[in-house]
DNA sequence: AATGGTCAAGTCAGC
DNA sequence: GCTGACTTGACCATT
């Protein structure tokens, strides 16, 4: 399965938005329902777009369900809406499209405060749910950073690895660590994935920004093998700092230059990649169309678009 | 309808 | 100890 290419919770070419919430005064159940019933309505739309334009990978936002990890709901959403998860569910696979979730940077397995902990497994098992009842396989990951340094790293990631065998097996099939732009770089996070087997989610704009100046390639070799065969094939993350932008902002537009640079040294490896750039879907479909002559990318869309494979439903 | 203050959660820096 | 940045939108009360 050569590269897939996607983005980030949100399209703006479609008429919803799949990531509306309410604030928490505001919490009923007649809200969660409605505010749940959109978001999964959108989902799907935006998914349908996906599937015609070749876009095949989606990281789901976590604002899917508000609330969903707090005390405060009650509601059981998972079986009420259990139906538009499945059908969600089946769309996904019948596209062999890619699902990926990553959750806010309060979500901190490696914690000092027990409480914060207790929070984060409770909002990992929320975003499993979710991938669960889409009936997803392995290969759709949870992504977060090992998080939780306050001035000792060694510290956090002793705490990280102990509180990663704690979790329930739901989250532990689906969680992957990724690359930040402050503390833990690649090579950092390549220690964890040996001793808990996670697989290590390679971002090519954190690594710019922090690394030791490994080759894409270089690297790409590396995490590739800490993902077993049923993790799929690695996910990355892409982007590239906005031009006149705070350093580490997100460029507004896809770059292509930089993205051919990218596309050349990342060979021969294959991964699939979101494109965390605010045009969002428009830098997906600008990147396929840089990408029609790199064979990894040309392969897969000349099977979506030749109709070898299922053309999306209305 | 327009406006502007406020929003579940995290850390860190600065005062 | 508290506030604001991080990053950004959008919810919601007020007018």
């Amino acid at each position: 399965m050569p590269v897939r290419i996607g983005y980030p919770c949100i399209n703006l070419s479609v008429p919803c938005r799949g990531n509306r919430t309410f604030w928490l005064a505001s919490y009923s159940e007649a809200n969660i329902i409605s505010t749940v019933g959109r978001n999964l309505a959108c989902l799907r739309m935006i998914l349908e777009y996906n599937a015609a334009h070749g876009i095949l990978f989606f990281r789901i936002t976590s604002d899917l369900v508000p609330f969903a990890s707090h005390s405060v709901c009650v509601f059981d959403w998972k079986e009420y809406f259990l139906p538009e998860f499945k059908a969600i569910g089946e769309l996904i696979r019948m596209h062999e499209m890619r699902i990926s979730m990553h959750p806010d940077q309060f979500v901190l397995i490696s914690a000092l405060d027990p409480d914060i902990v207790q929070r984060s497994v409770h909002e990992l098992e929320y975003h499993a749910s979710v991938l669960d009842l889409m009936g997803l396989d392995n290969s759709a990951k949870i992504q977060i950073h090992i998080g939780g340094v306050y001035g000792n790293r060694s510290g956090s990631v002793g705490r990280f690895i102990k509180q990663y065998g704690n979790l329930p097996p739901s989250v532990q099939r689906r969680l992957v660590i990724e690359n930040d732009d402050r503390n833990f770089t690649v090579k950092d996070c390549i220690p964890v994935s040996d001793q808990t087997g996670i697989p290590v989610l390679f971002d090519i704009f954190h690594h710019e920004l922090n690394g030791a100046g490994e080759l894409i390639d270089e690297v790409l070799s590396t995490v590739a093998l800490s993902w077993k065969k049923n993790d799929g094939i690695p996910m990355v993350d892409y982007s590239s700092q906005e031009p006149g932008g705070r350093r580490g902002n997100h460029a507004a537009r896809l770059d292509p230059n930089h993205f051919k640079a990218f596309l050349d040294r990342s060979r021969p490896f294959d991964f699939d990649v979101i494109f965390e750039i605010k045009e969002k879907e428009r830098a997906a479909n600008r990147a396929l169309e840089i990408g029609r002559n790199d064979e990894r990318i040309f392969l897969i869309n000349l099977q979506e678009i030749s109709g070898s494979r299922h053309i999306t439903s209305a």
